[in-house]
DNA sequence: CGAATGACCTATC
DNA sequence: GGATAGGCCATTC
């Protein structure tokens, strides 16, 4: 609440864009949504994320991935996501919009 | 109603 | 990329 229940709407449909191999951050789906800084709300959005949107491919700016979601590193190297020794997704060429 | 928590971000070193 | 510091918003206790 206390926002525009679009927005939630607005995150998963960006999400449901992604193509595969690629992975973005939350303050980038804040800002694609139209609301930079609102990165800790597309959080939110994300935890109650449904069903039917590539979620795994949603991570932190940091290339982290989410926490207790074990399978989600595995998803994402199925995908051809490069992840480097320590646990991190390589932003290196992933860092693009599309 | 205030403090704590969380699938967080940006800036700087 | 890794570590530290400050800030952001909504939900939960």
């Amino acid at each position: 609440m206390h926002l525009p229940a679009d927005f939630d709407a607005e995150i998963y449909d960006i999400v449901a864009q992604i193509p595969a191999g690629r992975v973005v951050t939350y303050g980038q789906l804040a800002r694609l949504a139209g609301m930079p800084g609102y990165a800790r709300r597309v959080g939110r959005a994300m935890a109650a994320a449904p069903a039917g949107i590539p979620s795994h491919r949603v991570v932190s700016a940091a290339g982290r991935t989410v926490p207790g979601w074990t399978a989600q590193r595995e998803l994402l190297e199925a995908e051809g996501i490069r992840f480097r020794r320590n646990g991190c997704v390589d932003l290196a060429h992933l860092r693009d919009e599309f």
